[in-house]
DNA sequence: TGTCCACAGGAAATACGGGGGT
DNA sequence: ACCCCCGTATTTCCTGTGGACA
């Protein structure tokens, strides 16, 4: 056999990866990494084939009034995520303008993302700063001035005035009061035609709002519904199309990922996802994405996501995690209880070096781990032997393999 | 039946960090 | 430089609790 050297190897491989892509182009895999007008120009093709007509066509007819004169009330939507709500709304906003520019009616529209979780300051901040009325300030100037400088910037504008708050349930801590300000006291202080749209993924959102502020809200409501398994293959077939060479599918692989995604979420960014991946796997091992790729692909993918929650968690929780793990093994898999648990906590720190929290903070950071399903955790009364958590770490071996290997590197890194 | 364990989890207090106004 | 304001993280203090055990 002729030996090979390290050069020849490397040419070897390149070549085969190269004469065996398949991915024409990475960034339509992607949305993050598509610039706004490739963005418009996907949509309105998975639109054009019928994909969400149903919402598109409600939208058109709360908002026609616009373009007569009329001042339509605000609106309330509601859908679970990756049903399309900020894609739907961004094209139709856009749309609209396009229309009232045309027939010279004024209006403007703005998209505030609370895609994170912020209080009220920060969301004020926010909508400040999207007329210019504000820099970014971190803290320390009052909730009174920042509204008075939008009040401010707006005082001249006279035409209409959407505002789409995405994710609106992210406003944390003093909800009412962002709100309240947004739909009882701007209109009344600004001369433009406010309109106001509401998004957001829980469907009982207005359910606890404060009545006060309920009561001034008229508004008017659209479900954005799960993707369907014929949605989902439209959508990814434009994706496929886009993204990759002729051929490099192999039949019903998009029926199945279409199948999977209606199932379990209807989420078409899962669904992208899940043909990313699949498509990433299959051009390493030099083939086509083939039905049982999918498989891996999606494990891969479960991991992947477990794994960047983790990392991107505050080091506490990480360590919390640690400790399910590390206490976890010494029970040999058994359930164990909080008191176990926050002892390897304090051993882990103490090894780390990392600052110890109390029992009850720690008590939170479990709750926390259990509510992003990496735990799984009840409360269970043992008579005279106290009530406690019961942990079960609710994720394969796999994960936590590669969840604690991820922690420790963490932490080697801290010093 | 009452006791009492080993915590859960709410509320208030405190620490902290950062920024504005003067 | 000083003081005050605000938001967040954590601690302190507290009351509550299901059921095994005597």
């Amino acid at each position: 056999m002729e030996p090979t050297t390290v050069r020849s190897r490397m040419v070897n491989r390149i070549q085969h990866m190269v004469s065996h892509a398949i991915i024409k182009d990475r960034r339509f895999l992607d949305d993050e990494q598509l610039i706004r007008s490739e963005q418009m120009a996907v949509l309105e093709e998975i639109f054009n084939a019928n994909v969400r007509d149903a919402e598109i066509q409600e939208l058109s007819s709360h908002f026609a009034g616009v373009l007569r004169g009329d001042h339509p009330c605000h609106m309330a939507i509601w859908g679970k995520t990756g049903t399309g709500k900020t894609l739907t709304l961004r094209f139709f906003l856009n749309l609209l303008s396009e229309m009232a520019a045309a027939d010279h009616v004024p209006l403007r529209h703005e998209h505030l993302d609370f895609s994170t979780p912020r209080p009220c300051f920060r969301a004020l901040n926010d909508l400040a700063c999207l007329f210019n009325a504000s820099k970014l300030y971190k803290k320390g100037i009052s909730l009174e001035e920042l509204m008075l400088r939008i009040e401010a910037a707006l005082a001249s504008y006279q035409g209409y005035l959407i505002l789409f708050i995405d994710e609106v349930d992210n406003v944390r801590r003093d909800r009412d009061a962002f709100l309240s300000f947004l739909v009882r006291r701007l209109p009344q202080r600004i001369p433009a035609k406010l309109i106001l749209v509401f998004v957001s993924n829980r469907l009982n959102w207005p359910d606890h709002l404060d009545p006060r502020v309920k009561s001034f809200l008229k508004l008017n409501e659209l479900i954005f519904k799960p993707y369907d398994a014929v949605d989902l293959q439209h959508i990814l077939s434009i994706r496929v199309e886009k993204a990759l060479i002729p051929g490099a599918v192999e039949p019903g692989v998009i029926e199945k990922i279409a199948a999977l995604a209606s199932q379990d979420h209807g989420d078409a960014r899962q669904a992208v996802a899940l043909l990313a991946k699949g498509a990433y796997l299959a051009e390493k091992a030099g083939g086509n994405i083939t039905l049982g790729l999918l498989d891996s692909a999606a494990t891969e993918l479960d991991r992947d996501r477990y794994v960047a929650l983790l990392r991107s968690a505050p080091v506490q929780l990480q360590a919390a995690m640690a400790s399910v793990i590390e206490a976890s093994r010494r029970a040999k898999g058994a359930a164990i209880g909080t008191g176990e648990t926050y002892d390897a906590y304090q051993k882990f720190c103490n090894r780390s070096g990392l600052r110890k929290m109390t029992g009850r903070a720690f008590g939170d950071l479990l709750a926390e781990l259990d509510m992003y399903s990496l735990i799984r955790s009840r409360i269970l009364s043992r008579g005279r032997y106290g009530r406690t958590r019961e942990i079960t770490l609710d994720v394969s071996d796999e994960v936590i393999e590669k969840l604690s290997a991820n922690i420790n590197v963490n932490f080697d890194l801290r010093g």
